[in-house]
DNA sequence: GCCGTTTTCGGCCCGACTGTTTTCAGTCG
């Protein structure tokens, strides 16, 4: 984890260095540097020097290799004592960025969003160069929203918003053809805005026309080829349209699909070639030509490179790994059965014979039922005796129902003390244990680890479910080693959860890729479902697995229900 | 600060939009 604390403070280092006023490429220089130790496959501690990862030099190094000894960077301290500890908030005001802030601390003095607000009303700012009234204005409604703290929309609800807005725009007349972009594209697990390119021939009337829409509360911007809107559907969410001539969608689309940070690493692989890439196509200055494509695999194909789906454009590797090193990324119809899901018999409100008939349907050769266990008391938990009832109802219901086989387990509770739930010999009689935490989250971070590993350490406990109690929005994730985790769910054949709810979407995809190729593991993407309806959120654990990297044979939903019954028992066999 | 089958110096991704300027800087994605 050490590397994770290096980049935060290569991060903190830049913005200060940028509020300084440094050359930017200085404080490029050392953003690029904190993405090249997050993303490196290995962890600091393992190689031989920093200096073996690309854009880190001597400079850098010197600095890495501070932090790494003694937890900090003098050079950061420096500044930090040299700039007002405020400067760096006022970066988070929307349309203010270093140079502004730079002028307004040297002529106002201003160190904080609280000093600004007063210099706003009181009307001293637009006196300043390069301000005015407007952007004066413009500084109090940045502040505003500031404060407002909008919170990111979850992937789950901005997907059925998208989904209404883009049948919308279809029907506008002359749009050819309009696709989601953006973050959402990209299946992030929450999202700041929506993002559309729209081809079309006719872009004012076009603009116009979407302008238009009811639920538009506001035109934040109306350009060209641009259109910044806010739409009130169930919430309230701002959304960038895009307009391109027909033939320019395709790179239009890769172009506001993003990420930012492969969009410049395509752009610098164009240059390499001699071409400049736009979101109107690939230019060739020397023949002066124009390349447009049908879709974006032929674009890919056009710089040489293999396709990258939408989920890992994130300039995390896939740029740099050789073609035949990128996933095939995990597919929906891969999916064979949700192993983490309640009935009445504790919180849920479905029975058994339902969630099992709904898992049919989509198609699941097998599902586990899942519930609380007696711990868990506000959520109904089940006493030993509960769970042999259970099992005998279950057994029922698969002697019903043919084409699917529903195992019989535990969500069980790992205690604020670290001991478990139930003892070993009713663990042995169940067919999938789920190991989790859900108190104690105020323990110190050792003691937190100390007992997920105790769990793990246990021969019958197969998955720890959501790892990392983090609710997104809602709560941070517990204090935790998870170093010292995914070592021990390596040497105790231990399944780690990928919850699929999207309140947790836990673990997050940085965790999953690192555990996969850091340590070797194995998950388990599971909905956690309560009722039927909520095995619909596999969707979202499959976007999130997308995003880490995994591919079908690092998750266990995969196998088949022999091969499932033969990884779980790997347990006894430590 | 980093980097080099054109380079050890002079570059470093690209364009839209706004608001301030009268030809462009700052910010954003």
């Amino acid at each position: 984890m050490i590397s994770v604390h290096v980049a935060v403070v290569l991060k903190q280092l830049a913005d200060m260095m940028e509020l300084k006023g440094e050359n930017p490429f200085k404080v490029n220089a050392y953003r690029r540097a904190a993405r090249a130790v997050e993303n490196s496959r290995t962890p600091l501690d393992s190689l031989k020097g920093p200096e073996e990862l690309p854009g880190i030099g001597k400079g850098t190094a010197a600095v890495i290799r501070e932090i790494m000894t003694t937890g900090r960077s003098e050079q950061l301290e420096k500044i930090k004592s040299q700039l007002p500890s405020g400067l760096p908030e006022l970066l988070t005001i929307p349309g203010l960025g270093p140079k502004s802030i730079h002028v307004l601390y040297r002529e106002l003095g201003i160190t904080g969003v609280d000093e600004l607000q007063q210099a706003v009303e009181a009307g001293r700012v637009r006196h300043l160069s390069g301000f005015g009234e407007k952007k004066e204005r413009n500084l109090a409604e940045g502040i505003r929203q500031r404060n407002k703290r909008p919170q990111r929309i979850l992937l789950v609800q901005a997907l059925p918003l998208a989904e209404r807005l883009q049948e919308r725009i279809e029907k506008i007349p002359h749009v050819k053809r309009v696709e989601p972009a953006g973050s959402l594209r990209r299946r992030k697990e929450t999202v700041k805005d929506l993002d559309f390119v729209v081809a079309t021939e006719q872009p004012r009337q076009v603009a116009e026309a979407i302008t238009a829409i009811p639920e538009v509360t506001k035109v934040v911007n109306h350009g060209e080829t641009k259109v910044s809107i806010l739409i009130e559907m169930e919430l309230v969410i701002p959304v960038d349209i895009r307009l391109v001539r027909p033939q320019q969608f395709v790179s239009a689309l890769h172009h506001f699909t993003g990420s930012k940070e492969h969009n410049v690493r395509i752009r610098q692989r164009a240059k390499e070639l001699g071409w400049k890439v736009s979101e109107y196509g690939i230019h060739e200055p020397a023949t002066d030509r124009d390349f447009t494509f049908q879709d974006e695999q032929e674009m890919f194909v056009k710089l040489g490179l293999p396709y990258m789906e939408p989920e890992i454009r994130e300039d995390r590797g896939e740029m740099d790994v050789p073609a035949e090193r990128l996933p095939r990324l995990l597919q929906r119809n891969e999916y064979r059965g949700d192993l983490h899901l309640h009935t009445r018999w504790s919180d849920g409100i479905a029975t058994v014979e339902e969630m099992a008939v709904a898992a049919k349907k989509r198609g699941y050769s097998y599902i586990a039922i899942t519930d609380h266990s007696q711990f868990l008391k506000v959520a109904g938990g089940l006493t030993a005796d509960d769970l042999k009832r259970q099992r005998e109802e279950i057994d029922r219901v698969n002697e019903k129902i043919a084409g699917i086989t529903v195992l019989a387990g535990v969500e069980m509770d790992i205690l604020p003390d670290g001991r478990l739930d139930y003892p070993d010999d009713v663990l042995q009689e169940l067919d999938v244990v789920i190991a989790s935490i859900h108190s104690g989250f105020q323990q110190e971070k050792a003691r937190l680890t100390r007992r997920i590993i105790g769990a793990m350490e246990n021969p019958y406990v197969h998955i720890i479910a959501h790892p990392t109690g983090r609710l997104i929005n809602r709560r941070e994730p517990y204090a935790l080693d998870l170093d010292e985790v995914f070592q021990t769910a390596k040497e105790t054949g231990t399944i780690l959860e990928l919850n699929a709810n999207p309140f947790r979407l836990d673990l997050n995809e940085q965790y999953l890729k690192r555990g996969k190729e850091e340590f070797g593991l194995t998950f388990s993407i599971n909905t956690d479902a309560h009722s039927p309806e909520t095995l619909s959120h596999i969707g979202m654990g499959l976007a999130i697995a997308r995003r880490g990297w995994l591919e079908a044979d690092d998750v266990i939903n995969t196998y088949s229900l022999e091969q499932l019954q033969e990884r779980l028992a790997q347990k006894w066999g430590g």
